[in-house]
DNA sequence: AAAGGATACAACCGCGGATCG
DNA sequence: GCGATCCGCGGTTGTATCCTT
């Protein structure tokens, strides 16, 4: 069964946005909110689809957008996002303040694909071209980072999700480029008390009763493992929920300075 | 200076998941 | 439980601008 469109086509305005029809989404969105797309044009009074208005005040009118250059943190930073999630523009785009899905898909594309294919990495894979791809890994270089935290965050991403084999952590060649091989499975659940323990005792990362998935971003998932959290929202109310610092050293967000728990995903 | 190609990016399209009645 | 509807995402396209010859 075929969807409806989602407006009367014929009505509709496209291609490039007017002033003027920039000036009437923005004056309505400050006056009513964002929301409601499918009766937003028409209540503004604009020839558009509500996918297109949404588009736009996403992609170009949010007065929170920060437009110019990606600078080489940036980059850096979607380099190792991509790396991590694929071509999750939305979460990627929720790790850069200010840059947008489209944005990021359109720089990714016509900027970082060319430099990384220019460093001889496949900007699927983020392997070396050359080097046989005997399986699609998951890499993540920690540039910056301090090598014994990152065998400690590997150990401790062990303990977390009991899935990381024991060679995977002592065979590899001791280099600061991790390669994990990711796993992600329902997470170890049979230490959560002695964990929440430590927690009123130390405060401690590993505590932290929010999953792995959350951490990613990944929130409302099937596998989200924290609905069951002690203040009874879990992943449905983490809107606002910083990055515990685990999971944004383990992605190596916490870099010159910007705080990458304060970001919200979309 | 003009033509053609390359690049950048805004916008569109179709699909899938979430939500609602 | 099911169909209808809405929203958001990722891939793709269209077009303006820049660059090269």
């Amino acid at each position: 069964m075929g969807r409806l469109p989602c407006c009367e086509k014929s009505h509709t305005n496209k291609g490039a946005w007017t002033k003027e029809e920039d000036e009437s989404l923005i004056a309505y969105i400050k006056a009513h909110g964002e929301g409601c797309w499918r009766s937003l044009p028409k209540a503004a009074g604009l020839l558009r689809c509500g996918k297109s208005c949404r588009l736009r005040w996403i992609n170009y009118l949010r007065p929170d957008l920060k437009r110019g250059n990606f600078t080489d943190e940036e980059d850096e930073l979607i380099i190792k996002l991509h790396s991590l999630l694929g071509n999750k523009w939305s979460l990627i785009a929720g790790r850069l303040p200010g840059r947008t899905d489209n944005e990021i898909k359109n720089y990714w594309n016509t900027h970082i694909r060319r430099k990384l294919l220019s460093r001889g990495i496949d900007p699927t894979i983020h392997r070396a071209i050359n080097e046989p791809n005997t399986q699609k890994v998951t890499s993540i270089t920690f540039a910056s980072g301090n090598y014994k935290d990152i065998e400690d965050e590997k150990m401790n991403i062990k303990a977390e999700f009991g899935t990381i084999k024991e060679d995977d952590i002592s065979s590899r060649p001791q280099c600061p480029d991790l390669n994990l091989e990711l796993r992600i499975s329902p997470p170890y659940q049979q230490n959560q008390q002695k964990r929440a323990l430590e927690q009123s005792n130390t405060g401690s990362w590993r505590t932290s009763p929010i999953c792995f998935k959350c951490n990613l971003g990944l929130k409302k998932s099937k596998d989200c493992s924290c609905s069951d959290s002690s203040n009874g929202n879990g992943c449905s109310s983490s809107r606002n929920i910083s990055m515990n610092i685990a999971a944004y050293d383990f992605l190596g967000l916490k870099t010159n300075g910007l705080d990458y728990r304060t970001l919200e995903t979309k």
